[in-house]
DNA sequence: CTAGGGTTAG
């Protein structure tokens, strides 16, 4: 019989008879051998993290080693926290604790503070921190704080606190100063935008390697600055998949996915391999570009690879294809996932939410709380369910989510969340509750709430609001033309002429000028447009598509289109030459298949 | 065994 080789598996399947083949030779209590196939499941790649759970908790889970795997496979993955607990065990159990048990947790609360921040959870935040500084207790007593892997573990979770004075005080009494050491220092002045200091310690270090230069790197993608970003990917003495990685994930910050793309393709001819991060990169940049080709290409290699699908690719992969309009396909992988953290109920609502299929949506949020397991909700779990509501006025489930997540769920409801309830009420009539509800919230001066008011009274034709919400954007943020766009057209219904006439006068005078274009289309074609210059053609294109508008708004008063060709005719020609109408009209009239979120002009 | 790069928002 063949004895299959533990350290060359090549994929889950072949652990599998792997552990056929131990269990019939009756090794399964050896602890080495039962060690190998956890350690296998739990860090390769090709591996599977419940695989190994499964297996860890059918042993006693009383051996460090095995316990020291498992900390060190969850402090790697979007569930930082199963590592803490199963440490918190270990402690309970008395089993043994090693200096490497206390890396591997430490870097755990390293990875769920940075976790919570991006949740903004200022609370679990310090939770955490707090229970950084318990290990480092314990650490003291048991006298493992002279090790310098842990106390470099230590440096992560006070940078990553915000501590950075603690951070110092380790680092100026650690006797062992590694590089490693110094590129932690030096990122976690970063951290908390103490530049100078950064710079102080890069220039006295010892030596540098490439993560020296990471960090700088990664310090001008986090501050959008990507000309010096660039500057430094290009002079940087070594370069490797980090840093292509760190400006990849640069272009798709400052939305240029065009850039990213380019930048992952010349990757390869570099002969750099792409790593995980660099897909979740570029599969996001499908996901806003509506690549679909180039995603499911990703992914189809990545299948092919033996990947698993998991944590935070399998999260990009959903979103890709939820964005793309491929929920079937989303769904496929959603259900394959055995682990899915919130961010990926989250994606799968959001698309079912906004491809129309709000039912659905809302069904997901049942099954999401009826699966165990810690997935709670978060903020953005209920603007995706509020805006599922808002496309069906689904009114009485919406204001239950909305008080749902206050009263039980204590997330306090945020600008989003109200732009969504207000846009929700607005649009299927309830102006006046909607009023109220702007000018008691917290966010009453934000004009991004009373734009929403006036475009429900435009469309409920409620002039005496419409006249309110207008008022009231002319003092908070004065001279956007799609609010004049959006008051005439309620005036045109009504067909008060000289109202139409005099706003107007109005907006030329104060020189207004119509900017044209899609809610999408500036975010989403940054530089595309740029080339683009009004052009005899571009013209033709226009009024094309014009007529194309008005032939299928059969339901709409010819009154409102006429108004708007008005406001388009009288201000639209002087606009300067870089004016992205001409794209958005290509992109309408030839239906991109490029753009799933369709491009919805104001004027229709 | 270590640092640097990664997810969701009308």
């Amino acid at each position: 019989m063949m004895i299959p080789k533990l350290h060359r598996l090549s994929c889950i399947k072949e652990l599998e008879q792997a552990q056929a083949f131990i269990v019939k030779a009756g090794f399964y209590n050896h602890i080495p051998i039962i060690t190998k196939l956890i350690a296998f499941s739990s860090l390769s790649p090709l591996g599977s993290l419940p695989h190994a759970c499964a297996l860890f908790q059918e042993t006693s889970m009383d051996d460090s080693f095995i316990c020291n795997t498992m900390i060190r496979a969850y402090s790697n993955t979007v569930f930082p926290l199963k590592a803490l607990l199963i440490y918190n065990r270990m402690q309970r159990m008395d089993v043994d604790s090693d200096h490497f048990t206390y890396n591997f947790v430490l870097r755990a609360c390293a990875r769920a503070i940075k976790c919570t921040e991006m949740d903004d959870q200022c609370f679990g935040h310090h939770i955490i921190s707090r229970k950084g500084s318990e290990i480092h207790a314990r650490i003291l007593k048991l006298g493992f704080d002279q090790d310098h892997h842990v106390q470099n573990s230590l440096l992560l979770v006070y940078s990553g606190s915000g501590l950075v004075g603690f951070a110092r005080l380790i680092f100026n009494e650690m006797t062992v100063k590694t590089a490693v050491s110094w590129n932690i220092m030096m990122s976690a002045y970063n951290r908390v935008h103490d530049y100078k200091s950064a710079d102080v310690l890069l220039e006295s270090m010892p030596q540098t390697n490439a993560v020296s230069w990471n960090t700088l790197l990664a310090r001008y993608i986090r501050l959008n600055n990507l000309v010096a970003a660039r500057k430094v990917f290009e002079e940087m003495p070594e370069r490797d998949v980090v840093s292509w990685n760190s400006i990849i994930s640069g272009y798709v910050n400052v939305k240029d996915y065009k850039g990213a793309l380019d930048l992952f393709h010349s990757m390869k001819q570099w002969n750099i391999r792409a790593t995980e991060v660099t897909f979740i990169s570029i599969l996001g940049a499908c996901a806003e570009l509506g690549a679909l080709e180039i995603g499911k290409k990703i992914h189809d290699s990545l299948k092919e690879k033996h990947y698993r699908i998991e944590g935070y690719l399998g999260n990009a992969i959903v979103d890709m294809y939820a964005k793309c309009g491929e929920l079937g396909l989303a769904l496929e992988v959603f259900n394959e996932m055995e682990m899915k953290p919130v961010s990926c109920w989250n994606a799968m609502i959001m698309g079912l939410a906004v491809h129309g299929h709000c039912e659905r949506a809302l069904e997901m949020f049942d099954s999401m709380k009826a699966e165990d397991g810690d997935h709670k909700p978060n903020r953005i779990t209920f603007i995706a369910l509020l805006i599922a509501c808002s496309h069906k006025g689904l009114l009485a489930e919406g204001r239950h989510f909305f008080s749902l997540m206050v009263t039980k769920y204590k997330i306090m409801p945020d600008l989003k969340h109200y732009g969504c309830m207000i846009d929700l009420l607005s649009r299927w009539g309830f102006l006046e509750e909607a009023y109220v509800m702007i000018k008691t919230c917290p966010f009453s001066s934000c004009s991004v709430l009373w734009r929403t008011l006036l475009g429900g009274c435009r469309l409920h034709r409620h002039v005496e609001l419409g006249e309110e919400s207008f008022r009231k954007l002319a003092e908070l943020e004065p001279g956007k033309d799609g609010d004049y766009v959006l008051l005439s057209n309620i005036y045109a219904e009504e067909e008060r002429w000289d109202d139409v006439e005099r706003l107007r006068k109005e907006m030329i005078n104060y020189g207004v000028c119509k900017k044209a274009g899609s809610s999408h289309n500036s975010r989403r074609h940054g530089e595309e447009e740029k080339g683009l210059r009004w052009t005899l053609k571009s013209w033709a294109l226009f009024s094309k598509f014009l007529i194309y508008n008005f032939q299928s708004v059969r339901g709409a008063q010819p009154t409102a289109f006429v108004t708007n060709c008005f406001f388009m005719g009288f201000s639209c020609f002087p606009l300067e030459p870089n004016t992205n109408i001409a794209f958005v009209c290509q992109n309408h009239m030839e239906m991109n298949p490029i753009c799933p979120k369709s491009v919805k002009l104001s004027l229709a």
